[in-house]
DNA sequence: GACCTGCTGCGGGATG
């Protein structure tokens, strides 16, 4: 990859007259310019591409919106000027409000420039407006801005584009909608091959990748890196038990805190509760209620499958500061800012810096004003990840992107919105490509198997003329002549893929939001479940929704939502593993850390804290089997994928089976029968050949394949999502992706879009990148064995973990009160 | 059997 220029290559040159105008707009507003305004400015009038990383609230927008406006050339009052600025946000809730900021520098600097929004729901009177002229500046989302590029005359409606802008970049980085935004940058470029681009960005540690992608590996050279000042100030802490006694050595759902994280709501005037899952919102939301029904009203939650509206409401609320807390999932991390807020709150662990320092920033929204976060600990280990995620971020230790690398099914549907964008001749297509830093390295195999795959279907499916999208005319062009297929293209663009849900209405007609699909299988009509922080009962199941009343009886029943698994970073692991070490040299720094100082002086003493060049391997018997508990630290996804290769290694040394238990600090194997360890079965365990084949053997790769591949076919348009306003027939996107699987499995198996979802399930759902690492490190380090008299409070949430997939609740709750009141019993003496 | 580690994000178009 091209390193970036530093931003130091800015020209420190007079300030461009140019920028007078806007100067004087800054001036009379009474707004001092923002420190690194005169570098992008310089930068872009320099007509070079870049990115802008600076926290939120720094005037970033403008920033980067003002120049495109003060360069072009002035226009007549009586006709707005074609198409000159491309704005891309990832969220529609956000183009509102950028819209509103660009209206209003350009009312100051361009009066006659016309600016508006173009996202899914923008009325049909505004896009029929902008079907017949695109507005001066178009506020967008990449889907959106796809469904542009695949009309026909997008060439000329594109004709006088001066700049393209991408907003928090960082978001769309890492993924397969970051693919997409590359792809439409480039065929923008083949248009206008200078266009400056530019980025905006926050908390993000590999800047130079995030150009590459943003301007192209041809351009990255000359493109610039501009850092606004990081002077915000963040203080983080952590709300903790009076003592650790009674603190819950495992779970996840915290309420042990719940009257200190009351006293924290009714102390400030206006606070967000993050926490990591949508059922956990659930859950916390009850209990707050619970514990104060007089803030009936006044408190709300937040999170990605309630409906629209009430989400709405709640973010108007917090807007105006109506609501006093609101407790949340990652659905506010991004987006609106809200001022008023003053108070953040993250229950359990925050898995990363950098999102961190995301939810930090909602607070103190104001410039010079501090932003704080208060970590409320789950469980007793928390405490350490807690005042390392403090110590990482004081050091800015942020976590890196990693873009997305040729992504075949984003390629495909690519290939169809190019032939319905005016149409494509291949050669052009593939040096288009190249210019992306997604595609650059494309093989020449996979290019032929897409535009393959477009046209005729691939090896399987030539005799459906449903794939048959693509046809290569006698003039060398490629075109989709099928209106049909066209029409089902523009529906399925994007690369957002959700499971099958369920809408959840009440009976007058009022939705609430959306469950999945196999939460409610399970359920009878009366049966009542905890949903939109209210207690409601099922009625009957039609069309795909819900239909429910309020319930007549308590329920604790909540649904649970499959998303995204949410791993330690790397950054966050390494600096609690440098906490532990540091506490066995009787190092205890931090408030949490001396808090936590008994319990990990048991662990020392029942076992050992490790070094960090040190690998910590536990041998212990329970009454439930024999157990080898390890600790590497790398998170819960390659724990998983080492556990996967540990019990497939060791058992094909000797036929037996363990039950596999991981988190976030370790895994564990346990096997009924003891398993001796010898120093050369470790190094056998570690050995890097075959990784990747002993993984997918010990796994039920199969399964998962299928499950990935879900995704695979939806983006590449193997299968249709259904019409707009009717029942969503998501139960047949999943049965005819898994007949495509095994179609393809059975008949087809070279297929590339095959091989690629073996690839994502390696790299997306076990972390193989970092599992690779880790093992390389493991071999380096001194392995410690100890074989603690019993389960030690690293292992214990390990055992609690296997237990809870292997008992009902109730057992569950008396295993683990006996396992604890044994554990004291010992501890004691 | 359900008191509990699976986030977020988008999207139509021809006709009158």
């Amino acid at each position: 990859m091209t390193p970036a220029s530093p931003a130091a290559a800015v020209p420190a040159s007079a300030p461009d007259a140019r920028f007078d105008p806007a100067r004087a707009w800054f001036a009379a507003q009474g707004h001092l310019p923002f420190p690194f305004q005169e570098a992008t400015w310089a930068a872009f009038a320099a007509g070079r591409s870049g990115l802008v990383h600076a926290p939120t609230g720094t005037g970033k927008t403008l920033a980067v919106a003002i120049p495109p406006m003060v360069l072009a050339p002035p226009g007549t009052a009586a006709l707005a000027p074609p198409l000159a600025l491309l704005w891309i946000t990832p969220l529609r809730a956000l183009a509102a409000d950028t819209g509103h900021a660009l209206a209003a520098a350009a009312a100051a600097l361009q009066p006659h420039w016309r600016v508006d929004v173009r996202t899914g729901d923008t009325s049909s009177t505004a896009r029929a407006r902008q079907d017949r002229r695109l507005p001066t500046a178009l506020v967008t989302t990449p889907e959106s801005l796809t469904l542009l590029l695949a009309r026909a005359d997008w060439r000329e409606r594109f004709a006088h584009l001066a700049a393209a802008v991408v907003d928090e970049w960082h978001e769309l980085l890492s993924t397969k909608r970051g693919v997409q935004v590359e792809l439409a940058l480039a065929r923008l470029r083949s248009l206008h091959p200078a266009l400056p681009t530019w980025g905006l960005s926050a908390t993000l540690a590999n800047l130079d990748a995030a150009l590459a992608c943003l301007a192209g590996p041809r351009r990255a050279a000359t493109a610039a890196i501009i850092r606004g000042e990081d002077r915000k100030k963040i203080v983080i802490d952590t709300l903790r038990p009076a003592s650790i006694e009674r603190f819950p050595w495992a779970g996840h759902i915290g309420l042990r805190l719940l009257p200190e994280v009351v006293r924290a709501i009714d102390r400030a005037r206006t606070t967000l509760v993050f926490t990591n899952v949508r059922s956990q919102t659930e859950i916390w939301y009850q209990a707050i209620l619970e514990a104060r029904p007089d803030w009936a009203g006044t408190i709300a939650l937040h999170h990605g499958s309630l409906e629209r509206e009430a989400r709405d409401w709640v973010e108007d609320g917090l807007r105006h500061a109506r609501l006093r807390a609101v407790v949340c999932t990652s659905s506010l991390d991004l987006g609106v800012d809200y001022a008023p807020v003053e108070q953040v709150l993250q229950i359990g662990s925050p898995k990363g810096v950098g999102r961190l320092l995301q939810r930090a920033g909602r607070s103190g929204h104001r410039p010079g004003a501090t932003s704080r976060i208060t970590i409320v600990p789950t469980q007793a280990l928390e405490l350490v990840e807690a005042a390392a995620a403090r110590d990482a971020a004081a050091r800015r230790l942020l976590e890196p992107r990693q873009p997305r690398v040729a992504p075949l099914d984003v390629l495909i549907q690519h290939l169809v919105t190019c032939a319905l964008g005016g149409g494509f001749r291949a050669e052009d297509l593939l040096a288009e490509l190249r210019g992306t830093t997604a595609y650059a390295t494309l093989a020449e195999s996979d290019w032929r198997f897409a535009l393959d795959f477009v046209v005729h279907g691939g090896a399987t499916l030539n005799a459906y003329p449903e794939y048959r999208r693509v046809v290569i005319g006698d003039d060398g062009i490629a075109r989709v002549p099928d209106a049909q297929i066209a029409r089902r293209h523009r529906m399925g663009i994007g690369t957002i893929v959700s499971e099958p849900s369920m809408t959840v209405a009440l009976q007058n007609g009022r939705r609430l939001g959306h469950v999945e699909e196999d939460f409610i299988a399970r359920l009878a009509p009366g049966d009542a479940f905890v949903f939109a922080g209210r207690t409601v009962e099922l009625v009957r199941v039609h069309e795909l929704t819900a239909w429910v009343r309020p319930a007549t009886k308590p329920s604790a029943l909540v649904p649970r939502w499959t998303g995204g698994q949410m791993a330690l970073s790397s950054e966050l692991a390494d600096a609690t593993r440098h906490l532990v070490a540091e506490a066995r040299r009787g190092v205890f720094a931090s408030p949490e850390l001396q808090l936590l100082r008994p319990l990990l002086e048991l662990q020392a003493r029942w076992s050992q804290l490790p070094e960090e060049d040190e690998w910590l391997i536990e041998s212990i018997a329970t009454r439930d089997g024999h157990g080898l508990f390890f600790y590497p630290f790398a998170g819960r996804l390659a724990h998983l994928g080492l556990a996967t290769l540990f019990a497939w290694r060791l058992a094909r040394a000797a036929p037996r089976t363990f039950s596999l238990t991981a988190n976030d600090y370790g895994f564990g194997l346990l096997s009924p029968t003891p398993v001796p360890l010898a120093r050369g079965e470790l190094g056998r365990l570690l050995a890097a050949p075959d990784v990747e084949r002993d993984l997918l053997a010990g796994l039920n790769a199969a399964e998962l394949g299928r499950r990935q591949f879900r995704e695979t076919a939806r983006i590449a348009g193997l299968v249709f999502q259904g019409y707009p306003g009717q029942p969503n027939p998501a139960r047949q996107v999943q049965a005819s992706s898994a007949l495509l699987y095994q179609v393809f499995a059975d008949y087809d198996p070279e297929n590339r879009l095959l091989a690629q979802t073996v690839r994502e399930v390696l790299d997306h759902r076990l972390e193989a990148p970092r599992l690779a690492l880790t093992l390389a490190r493991l071999r380096g380090s001194r392995a410690a064995l100890t074989r603690p008299p019993r389960p030690t409070p690293f292992a214990f949430p390990l055992l609690v973990e296997l237990f809870r997939e292997r008992f009902s609740n109730e057992s569950l709750e008396a295993r683990v009160a006996r396992m604890v009141s044994e554990l004291e019993a010992a501890a004691a003496t």
